[in-house]
DNA sequence: AACAATACCGAAACCGGTTTCGAAATGATT
DNA sequence: AATCATTTCGAAACCGGTTTCGGTATTGTT
């Protein structure tokens, strides 16, 4: 039917090619006329709207999403910006992260903008940036730190946001988070369960609020045990597998080196294994480690490593939904998720080789 | 000095509050005068310039992207579409390119937008998606299969892209790969070296044009060193640590073992390695197995996994310039880049147990 | 049949920029 | 001093949509 040289049944319409204007003058009606009986206006009449319906679907018209947005005043976008990878070893959460967020964005009719952050220049500038060019009609935080100045100048800007993980000002923004202290509380219990009464912990950085959290799981559920608290099993970390590596070995070259370690990331777990195994330490016959992130990898190591795991999908469609509430309404009140991990347990710990002999029944 | 309360330094100006038409009013010039003095036209007298720029950055005004991108016809945004991803062990390749990328474009003031692609449509639906509604200038490819239809759809729309890895059509499109051939030749090479004579080798799926070229890389090396193509030694994967237990499972239950296994990815390895510990193999001792992608935690396992790797960055950042260079002129021919894999030792691989004694010094 | 109510659509402003075109002002030339 | 070339800016169209407002045409009422 048609002259133009195309495939035989596909009506090879080159895509963007036609402008609302086109389907105006097409139909001789005006271009508000068109938009209005697409967009489901009730004063169009069903005549007219289908005869436009069917004339925008067989010429594949599909609005300009700019010229939308700018009429619109949003931008239907939402970013995401990237901390500096100092080559961290796993970095499996964020694909994972990413993919949840932008496939729970797209639900919403957003998309999502992917920034990463030059080292050189101050945290927050990406945001700034972001933030006057009008690019974005909020963000999704990561790895928040619990005096965090992207949240300072969000908070500053009166523009939304949602953070994964805590802050000291989460009172005043919605956030997500996992309960790591619980995770932490559960991990330690099932240490002091198969006997151990030497626990070494190995934490993240000061800055990160996730990781105190984790700690103090770990010391509550200690001091619910009567177990004494030892400052040196007490080691800091920097969620990499160096720091794991170099804290394992303070740990295990002390007199009474711990029976298991718990670390605050899989990432240092993986250091403390490989230092572990250096040291001549078998896992999980005179060493039991957990891990915290459930990194797929880790089911593939030797042995499978101990971890407590949760759902990023879960988390990044919950983001979105905390986030897509508040885009709606600006006004209402702040509100939070805390989600819990769960122990997954693959066989990197087990009781202590000389079961220690005392009492753990009760406190008394 | 202002009486609005506020730092005592800072002028605090909430961001995005200031138009363009704001500024032409203050400044008694219109719209158009302070558009081209601020995007530096020839046509502006030097003093009514620094004028406008003063009051430009006194006033804290930033264009709003949208506006202008609309005027200009151009969306500045680069798409790249997230392949499904059925919980592979090793994403970390997703994380650092996007990472890499996503830099690389800010520097030529593009954005990128990242979009999941969902596992129950087509797989260009996201593509076509994108291209109808005008989001995107070009897209980012990887992970392209030898018919990957894809890049089949971009093609014919003339939409422009760039693939990381090459196709059939490799011919009519841009794109950057790493030399895969010339990395498994090389792998090969040092395998025969340290005295191996059976090599296993576990793939891809047929699907995967690289892992197909990895193959061919592995059997050019066997041939030219006159060692004997056994066919069952030839296992095909699915890049995912699965397959590799599974391959794994084959090569190592026949009557002639492999001494060694190449693998198509890091991920197939680590599953080859769990499949050899679980049937009794020590590596290297009695099993040497090197991967490729060079995945940070390869490091941290036992042995040390070694691997064919590659620059990320450089990959992206290059992917990043052959776009733009096609984006500047779409006429200008096509044009690709190879980079090479290097291998990196890291202890996983050794020579065999009983040195077979077959000359190996040349074909004769 | 006259009038009010309603359904339907056109006209035009608007979002916030960019770019073309022409006119006024200035300077140079003879 | 008249003419011409240049510099400099204003006016207006444009990008491609959305939305408000008002005016016909149609329907419903008495």
């Amino acid at each position: 039917m048609n002259d133009v040289k195309a495939g035989p049944e596909e009506e090879w319409v080159k895509s963007g090619e036609v402008r609302i204007s086109d389907l105006a003058a097409e139909l001789g009606l005006t271009k508000g006329t068109v938009s209005r009986a697409l967009n489901g206006y009730e004063d169009i009449s069903k005549k007219t709207r289908k005869r436009v319906m069917e004339a925008a679907t067989k010429r594949g018209y599909v609005p300009t999403t700019q010229a939308r947005r700018l009429a619109m005043g949003l931008t239907e976008t939402i970013g995401l910006v990237l901390p500096p990878m100092p080559s961290q070893p796993v970095n499996t959460f964020v694909s994972e992260f990413i993919n949840s967020v932008s496939a729970a964005l797209h639900l919403h009719g957003y998309d999502l903008l992917v920034h990463s952050a030059n080292s050189e220049e101050s945290e927050v500038e990406p945001y700034r940036r972001l933030v006057q060019s009008r690019k974005v009609d909020g963000f999704i935080i990561f790895r928040t730190n619990e005096k965090d100045p992207r949240v300072n100048y969000l908070l500053n800007e009166g523009f939304p946001f949602v953070t994964h993980g805590r802050t000291a000002r989460m009172k005043e923004h919605d956030w997500f988070d996992i309960d790591g202290e619980k995770a932490f509380r559960d991990a330690t219990s099932h240490l002091i369960k198969l006997g151990h009464q030497r626990i070494g912990f190995v934490g993240g950085g000061k800055e990160f609020f996730s990781a105190q959290l984790r700690l103090k799981g770990f010391r509550t559920m200690l001091e619910e045990s009567c177990l004494e608290k030892v400052p040196s099993l007490e080691q800091p970390g920097d969620l990499t597998g160096q720091g794991g590596e170099i804290a394992a070995q303070n740990l295990l070259k002390l007199t009474r080196p711990p029976t298991a370690i718990l670390c605050a990331n899989d990432a240092t777990a993986l250091g403390v294994m490989k230092a572990a195994r250096e040291l001549g330490f078998n896992i999980p016959e005179e060493l039991s480690v957990i891990g915290y992130d459930g990194i797929a990898l880790g089911a593939y190591i030797d042995p499978p490593l101990t971890t407590l795991t949760f759902s990023i999908e879960e988390s990044g469609k919950e983001m979105v939904n905390l986030l897509m509430r508040r885009l709606k309404n600006p006004d209402l009140p702040v509100i939070s998720q805390l989600a819990s991990a769960i122990l997954k347990l693959r066989g990197s710990e087990g009781p202590p080789s000389s079961i220690q002999n005392k009492n753990m029944e009760n406190c008394l």
